[in-house]
DNA sequence: CCCGCACCAGAGAGCGCTCTCTGTGTGCTC
DNA sequence: GAGCACACAGAGAGCGCTCTCTGGTGCGGG
């Protein structure tokens, strides 16, 4: 620590000697107590100016038993969401920026940090466990990308407050948003029929994971309801590349003229595809995709697809943890957000 | 907070309690110091176990003057790197993603927890210092996405232990890591009359930010070298968009057949453009960005690109703080990294 | 005129931990 | 066998803060 130019840096008790008051009023001042006379606020406040004086934040989380921090976790297998970019990979995806984002809005007001964790291993799990246990966080927000992921059950068994985003695999008393995977598949069925697309087909997610199989039920429940009875489908990981593959193999066995993709990397991948084989987009295939990433901007023609409002799903899900932080025997609570199609190109 | 398991979690007395021991003694089995008797660590070892103890951060960090804490900033404004996607934009681009999985890599090791700030505002800014001010966090991890950014010499000038992602605009005594960006135009450029291109331009990011400005000096320097004396350019904001813009401007007023862009995401709105004008990438025009982002991925053809080892670099970035922790009297260094050229189909 | 009450500043304990300092027991040397 | 050094456990202070509790002051009412 370069301790040039201050040989320690001040504390209450430096602010209370040059303010002649006593420590006790300063921590008043300090934390905007009401009943205290203005004189010594006044003198409080410039007895802090002219001694640079901040509050030790270890003192005082030790005493008041909150961190004003919150964990962030990722938790999910380093392949599930993004390419080969090695460890880490989870966070490439510009969706994990965009929920960080949307985080950092609703806690920033509040002055509550956000402190990262990656959560693919069981000791990394354990070690979330900790970190609330000793009191470095109040609370987690979790954004599980894995199926199956034990975390949460971990975490409610612990009882410690947690928010997720997504629908946990199995119910769980715990609050999280989600956005209405069933109805934005519809709307993407709904698109496909309006442009008068006869064979229609679906590049799924991982189907393991909630919101992926979500897309594909309210598709086909929408698609049944057009009177299409039989939607061939091809999985994928959400990734690029996966939807490239998924979408040759539906293109080749079924000669579909619409196809909705999981999400936008997997749209793109489908776009690449049926190009490659010199279909064109979207007069002989249509193609819908979901998320509005910034992907659908990186590919010609733009990508139609479902919004789900990341950022506010993000900044929600923060406000639900600071909620249940303040008043802490409340019960879980679930807020879905409906998504919206964005028209563009592709369909 | 749920106290119904638990009325008071353990401390470090209780545990003392239990082994039969004195706090000292639990303190120095939990810490791994040496000089303890083999029965003594086995009964603190037990005792901790049948506890379930877990130290508290914060009373520890108050005697210790340590948090095992970062700050993470990033610090740009709102709408320099990605796309119209709301507040805390910054965090969209996949760029941001990498840097923290790398930074991760690092941290993860020494058990040392990245906190997550955002710097646009001068209010934000001054939380900077006030928040490593107040113990809650060692040092500064700074990746600045703006020009001109006022942070990093505040943070000198309070010297606190700081390292920034990206040579900062004008010299500090500071640590950074960073690319060689002037190697990586020469690449591109070599690539570009590799390939027999006769006429090329350049597609810049904002010239206030010494990467951007260092990519285009190498490439010219190395065209001058190939016996290119003039090259236009045509200045982007690292956005698909203004590489779309830019390469059309480029392709309008000289008929370039080989650009090199100085991201991938604007690298991909030139293909975009080029094709939109009927060219085909690479044979009527050759493109070339740089990153090697996600985004390489999602174009047709591929992109090559002068690929920079964005997590490496992170990792350093994070090894050179931990190692200014460690050792607080140290010269700042930069760590530079070479680029490489990834061939794909785009060049 | 004196008592009581409201209001607000100060004193002091203590949050859970680390770390220095002291004390004790052991093994060694002479 | 006595003295000394060394190894290791325990006692205790104190990190910077909050918060309760106490006590002093000034006012109004009886």
């Amino acid at each position: 620590m370069p301790d040039d130019a201050s040989p320690r840096v001040s504390t209450l008790e430096d602010v209370a000697l040059v303010a002649g008051v006593s420590r006790a009023s300063v921590s008043r001042v300090v934390n905007g107590k009401a009943g205290v006379a203005a004189h010594i606020v006044e003198a409080v406040n410039d007895a802090i100016a002219r001694t640079g004086y901040v509050p030790n934040r270890a003192a005082r989380s030790l005493v008041t038993r909150r961190s004003d921090t919150v964990l962030v976790v990722v938790s999910g297998s380093d392949t599930s969401r993004a390419g080969p970019w090695g460890p880490g990979d989870v966070l490439a995806d510009p969706f994990f920026g965009r929920v960080a984002g949307g985080l950092m809005s609703s806690l920033r007001p509040r002055d509550v940090h956000p402190v990262l964790m990656l959560a693919v291993t069981d000791d990394e799990r354990s070690r979330v466990l900790s970190y609330v246990r000793e009191g470095s966080a109040d609370g987690v927000l979790l954004v599980s990308a894995q199926a199956g992921d034990p975390l949460p059950q971990m975490l409610t068994d612990a009882g410690l407050p947690v928010v997720l985003f997504s629908r946990p695999d199995h119910p769980l008393p715990l609050s999280y948003v989600d956005v209405n995977n069933r109805a934005g598949g519809a709307l993407a069925a709904d698109r496909l029929v309006e442009r008068g697309c006869r064979s229609v087909g679906i590049v799924t997610g991982p189907l393991d994971i909630p919101g992926a199989e979500d897309r594909l039920v309210g598709f086909r429940e929408a698609m049944a309801r057009h009177g299409v009875a039989y939607v061939p489908s091809a999985a994928g990981t959400f990734s690029v590349e996966s939807g490239v593959a998924a979408m040759s193999t539906l293109l080749a066995d079924h000669r579909v003229d619409g196809v909705f993709a999981s999400n936008d990397n997997m749209a793109v991948g489908a776009i690449l595809a049926a190009q490659e084989r010199g279909l064109t987009v979207p007069d002989d295939v249509a193609v819908v995709g979901f998320d509005d990433s910034t992907a659908a901007l990186m590919c010609r023609p733009t990508l139609t697809t479902v919004r789900q409002p990341i950022e506010e799903m993000a900044a929600e899900m923060a406000r639900l943890l600071l909620e249940r932080l303040d008043v802490p025997d409340q019960r879980p609570s679930a807020a879905i957000f409906e998504p919206a199609l964005v028209e563009r190109g592709s369909a």
